[in-house]
DNA sequence: TAGGCCATCTGGTCCT
DNA sequence: AGGACCAGATGGCCTA
């Protein structure tokens, strides 16, 4: 599916207003073939112009017969200069056929200058719109699962991780179960890039004290509810891994399983009631953990030395920027304040400024109750 | 230096 | 008429 950045911006926008939209997503975005913008302004040049005052906003507002607003807009400034402003005569020579519509008018100085007016607030508007929508955005990154505050997903994973987030929220609700924490997993990484989806792997991964079982040795067989979805399209990449019995490929790059292994792993967690246990993966209970803002997260005993050494087992996360945020991040998961429930982040050398979210939207609560009923 | 991401400008279109 | 919305173009910043 074609995405473009701003279409899906806008489609986000519009699913706010019009949740029923949400089917459609998925045919949504595609290129638009379009072209003809004028090259655009330096900021030092926009500077200039935003020296401009609106004296001109009220002058002269007499317009010819018919609307102009486009052309007011669209660049009046290059109408033809020889076209009378009062001339309502024939337009043009003889040979090329007479245009309809209104009139180009002479483009004098005061409305050069009120094109000039208009097009600083058209400006200025547009420029609102957008702080508007990246707001908005940011609004969104703190409610989908993985919120840094250093190293923020950018738009277009953003909204890729929204949408994979209410698909699996709303595959919870319709299946009315508990999921396959696995198959969730998926759901939410799915289309995201390398770094998003180790980014979310790796917030789902916090417990590496039986970090590679016998499903990742022998290659996970995931429920999804996607068949065409493969966890092998998702190479994560895990570090520290060499001391392991991770050594299940041929190199450290080859073990794309283990941060969903750990995921997985992650949400089975002692702590939490028998039926919490899936059939898949009941061989050891982990410290709880939790997976997202609908999972909390609990941790009801320290962590065994063995077990901390299992966090150096965290994979890594190759960040989008670089070296920002690359080194020595932990994990603070869990309710604020819950300090036995909350994995100590000098354990967790990655992600320390990466967290699930914890928004108590009604949803939220729902949800979680849910999960813990 | 290439590529990704972003902010901004710009012109076109639609709607009120 | 004017604002909202859209999408292309452009340049800056950053990272690999």
């Amino acid at each position: 599916m074609a995405w473009h950045k701003s279409s899906g911006i806008v489609m986000l926008t519009r699913l706010f207003k019009e949740p029923s939209l949400l089917p459609d997503m998925q045919k949504f975005g595609g290129w638009v073939d379009d072209s003809g913008s004028e090259d655009s302004k330096t900021k030092d040049e926009e500077q200039e112009r935003c020296r401009l005052g609106d004296e001109d906003l009220d002058e002269g507002s007499v317009k010819g017969g018919g609307s102009r607003a486009q052309s007011e807009i669209a660049g009046e400034e290059d109408y033809d200069e020889d076209v009378d402003e009062d001339d309502c005569g024939e337009e043009g020579d003889g040979d090329r056929p007479k245009k309809r519509g209104p009139k180009k008018r002479k483009m004098t100085p005061a409305r050069l200058e009120r094109s000039k007016v208009r097009r600083q607030k058209a400006n200025a508007r547009e420029r609102t719109r957008m702080h508007d929508l990246n707001s908005a955005l940011d609004n969104l990154r703190k409610v989908v699962p993985c919120y840094s505050k250093t190293q923020k997903l950018s738009k277009i994973e953003t909204l890729r991780l929204a949408k994979n987030y209410i698909w699996a929220l709303s595959e919870i609700l319709r299946n009315g179960k508990r999921p396959d924490v696995v198959s969730y997993v998926q759901t939410l990484c799915k289309g995201l890039s390398q770094p998003t989806t180790n980014l979310v792997a790796g917030c789902l991964q916090l417990n590496s004290r039986n970090f590679l079982t016998e499903q990742c040795q022998e290659g996970v067989r995931f429920h999804t509810p996607t068949p065409s979805f493969s966890i092998q399209s998702y190479p994560y990449q895990c570090s520290r891994l060499s001391s392991t019995n991770c050594q299940s490929g041929s190199s450290t790059h080859s073990l794309r399983n283990h941060s969903l292994c750990s995921a997985y792993e992650a949400l089975y967690t002692e702590g939490t009631s028998p039926e919490y246990i899936s059939a898949d993966f009941e061989g050891h209970h982990s410290p709880p953990v939790c997976v997202n803002g609908n999972f909390g997260v609990r941790q009801e005993e320290p962590l065994s030395p063995d077990a901390e050494r299992g966090y150096q087992y965290s994979m890594h996360y190759t960040n989008l920027h670089g070296s920002r945020s690359s080194a020595a991040h932990g994990i603070t998961c869990g309710p604020p304040g819950a300090r036995s429930g909350s994995v100590h982040s000098e354990n967790l050398p990655l992600f320390h400024d990466v967290h699930m979210h914890h928004d108590r939207t009604p949803a939220y609560e729902e949800l979680n109750a849910f999960f813990h009923s």
